[in-house]
DNA sequence: CGTGCAGTTGAGCAAATTCAACGCTTGTGG
DNA sequence: CCACAAGCGTTGAATTTGCTCAACTGCACG
């Protein structure tokens, strides 16, 4: 009886990775541990492609073929509750790997929140190689940790009260995006509080309070720049 | 500002795996997949070790030297926050393994809710051999993403409703516990309350709201009897 | 028999949700 | 170009939910 999903955009459902064909403008730039064999493999058998705002990427429950890894723009995965709430399982950033988890279906869909484009890898194909080459199985199973272990701070914070939940949120995004003290957010409020697992007007008053006790600033609803970050650390214990 | 952690038992930091000659008794029963080549490692290359009600089996960020096998018993994960709250991180019954996850180390601290058998395997031993047979290495892969669809799975239940979160808490342990009605839970109100970050009071009450509609009995207060598992399936929505 | 621990229950309170209204920006069509 | 609708975000008031504090029960153990 918590947030109302509202508003799902109509994603289209016609994408689907297999069109190899489909290259967009390929912003090749410098990919983290690019040397590396897992990350040359992605980029050899990968394919990239650009989905704009909304568009969905792969469906809950669908086979899992493919590995994702965002080279531009902002993904996000997420849940549909039958009673029509959503939740977000988590924001992708360029250079981060999606789609992870292994059984034959995905557990959650996801979408594109800003255009993006994606490196799309097949699952098999990995596999295959991961077997006469241990790197590759050991960077899939370092990738899997990584996601279990962010997903486990994530539960630290859904335990927690709205302040303290949007001041870890506020402090995750500054982590993960380069920029230091302002941070310019891809996604809606609603994204923020069904990845909070709180109400669109909670965030929006607890934004509102941080900024009247000068903890941030608001020149626009999506830059929040940090004025006070060991403030917002003590919030969160 | 939720739970306040209550009475953490003066668990006795004196445990640590290296003694193998502490074999207690080995209560050899046929485990899953046995004979699979990962299953078979740990048990070639395990110890197998004995702990008491409330000991620690390993601390928060203390090198994750070991993955551990629940022979028998139950064994809890957890962290405990600054203002001292306490989160646990899962609840492992027999078959089920725990300290996953790479990095130097653990996330969470460990120890036996009840008087527990443990096999416990050393993390390089296991690596070592992956790098010759990728069975080894696939099979921890999907352990850890086993567990990482597990957590995903419970931040489900915890953007929802104290009623929700109790409901899915028992129809997850009726899962997961062979019986099919009847279920004894090996921990506490104040584990399961910290396990669904609510507190205990809220579970009592919630509890016996659903004794109260005869959706289940409680013969004592850690047997639970699942009179109607419908009525259960209904609110998890 | 008293002490301590685990669990239950009640009353009051604080926090977050719900419902509702409003402002701002954007895009669209006349 | 303006009017208007739609989407997004903010704010206020009333309500609900779950928490805090406190008392009380049953049980095990010394």
């Amino acid at each position: 009886m918590l947030t109302q999903a509202a508003h799902i955009a109509p994603t289209s459902r016609t994408f689907h990775p297999a069109p190899i064909g489909t290259v967009p403008q390929i912003t090749l730039r410098p990919l983290n541990h690019a040397d590396e064999p897992f990350s040359q493999a992605v980029r050899l058998m990968g394919a990239c492609m650009s989905c704009s705002r909304n568009v969905e990427i792969f469906g809950e429950s669908e086979p899992a073929e493919y590995l994702y890894k965002v080279v531009s723009g902002c993904v996000r995965t997420y849940r549909i509750l039958s009673d029509g709430r959503r939740q977000i399982g988590g924001f992708y950033l360029p250079g981060e790997v999606f789609g992870l988890g292994v059984g034959a279906n995905h557990a959650m869909s996801a979408d594109a929140i800003a255009d993006s484009t994606v490196l799309v890898v097949k699952r098999s194909a990995l596999n295959a190689i991961a077997d006469r080459d241990p790197a590759i199985g050991r960077e899939l199973l370092r990738l899997t940790a990584q996601e279990l272990r962010r997903v486990q701070d994530r539960i630290l914070l859904l335990i927690k009260s709205a302040q303290e939940r949007v001041a870890g949120f506020l402090l995750e995004m500054a982590d993960r995006v380069v920029a230091d003290e302002v941070i310019d957010l891809p996604m809606s409020r609603q994204d923020i509080a069904d990845y909070l697992g709180l109400t669109i007007e909670t965030v929006s008053r607890t934004l509102s309070a941080f900024e009247r006790s000068a903890t941030i600033a608001l020149p626009t609803s999506r830059r929040i720049v940090l004025r006070n970050r060991a403030a917002l650390n003590r919030m969160i214990g």
